[in-house]
DNA sequence: GTCTATAACCTGATAGAC
DNA sequence: GTCTATCAGGTTATAGAC
């Protein structure tokens, strides 16, 4: 969605553009300092409007941060119901809702740091339970149906479930503080570094529950 | 440390102790906003005192960040190394680390949101290649000796231990997030939800490493 | 729809009294 | 060592021209 933001100066005067454009670049603001640490200048100045364009399309500051996290959320609950987690075994259903997971990471990375900053600073108020519940029940019903059949180890599919978001996310947020343990000049997030965190955490996190 | 800032309005006139009350309440406010969205004046105000005291204890809000950071990883470092991880074997070496690890995150929970923004944030700018090998080498060496002595399954010990901090800490970020999949009221940080944390994350760990 | 100019406010940092 | 007063720069948001 917003990994590479076009940069262009050219007056458009497509409404609908222009406010694709701004969330796109919001995002990635958002996901550098959270509502608090944003500034719409540096939103807008990366895209090459001013910032009236973001009181006008948005109304403030706020308004942006609602829609920024409503795209993100969407996409986030759209991908994971795709996954059908009934008809296979659990193990699979596993590996398939944490790949698809990860997957939406790698092609927009700012959605870790954006939750992130969201718990932190605004205490989830303008996350919300739906959203929450959406996000994390497939998870829950398949660590369930999992122990149920003798396949997982006894636990708390809830606490379980949230470990395992951690495990997922953890790798994006931090790649900066913890470069330091490989080769210097390792990029972290470069595609062999990324493939190679996805299968080890795909297979850690089928270890972790595993009878 | 910090979980609970004296409000004191008297003038004490005894440095030390005014700087060590600076350093707590500024953990706090920078575990809320980083060093960008943390307020001077919230963090003088908490504790009574005028900006100034900051400014003439520390030299400027980076200088108060940066005690702030060496105290947290000085802690975290004193208290992984503390253990003695070669002289048991590797599955109970991991309980031991990770039950410490969380340990200090339940006596001072403002430690993951400081280093997560510090990641995002200032890049891992004032963390530091020392620090970061000092608290994961351990895990790492566990983590090593575990497969090499069959005990544990084959996988990358770096992203491995990357993904074991993960499961630690994702809680404490995001309890404000994902409060909505336990019962209305239910308090995440509260002393029996915590030591369930504990509980659930030292054997998703342990399980995610055996063969 | 988009821009320029500006209002109203906030924040880090300094000077100087006590 | 601590406080009060204040400045300079930055930030959200609005008004009005085009």
């Amino acid at each position: 969605m917003a990994s590479s933001v076009k940069k262009s100066a050219v007056t458009t005067r497509d409404a609908e553009a222009t406010k694709g454009r701004i969330l796109d670049a919001a995002e990635e603001e958002f996901a550098k300092g959270g509502l608090l640490g944003a500034r719409t200048e540096a939103i807008a100045a990366n895209i090459g409007v001013t910032k009236s364009m973001i009181f006008y399309h948005f109304g403030d500051k706020e308004g942006l941060y609602q829609a920024v996290l409503e795209r993100a959320i969407a996409l986030r609950i759209r991908s994971i119901q795709k996954i059908d987690i009934h008809s296979i075994e659990p193990k699979d259903a596993m590996r398939a809702l944490v790949g698809a997971f990860i997957d939406d990471i790698v092609v927009n990375q700012n959605l870790p740091a954006i939750f992130f900053y969201e718990g932190i600073q605004n205490k989830g108020k303008y996350y919300g339970q739906i959203a929450i519940e959406s996000i994390y029940r497939p998870f829950v019903e398949v660590i369930e149906r999992g122990i149920k059949s003798g396949q997982f180890r006894k636990c708390d599919p809830l606490h379980v479930s949230v470990n395992i978001m951690g495990m997922c996310v953890f790798y994006f947020c931090h790649h900066e503080n913890v470069k330091h343990l490989w080769p210097a000049g390792t990029d972290l997030l470069s595609k062999d570094m990324r493939a190679q965190h996805r299968s080890e955490a795909v297979e850690q996190v089928v270890a972790s529950l595993l009878a």
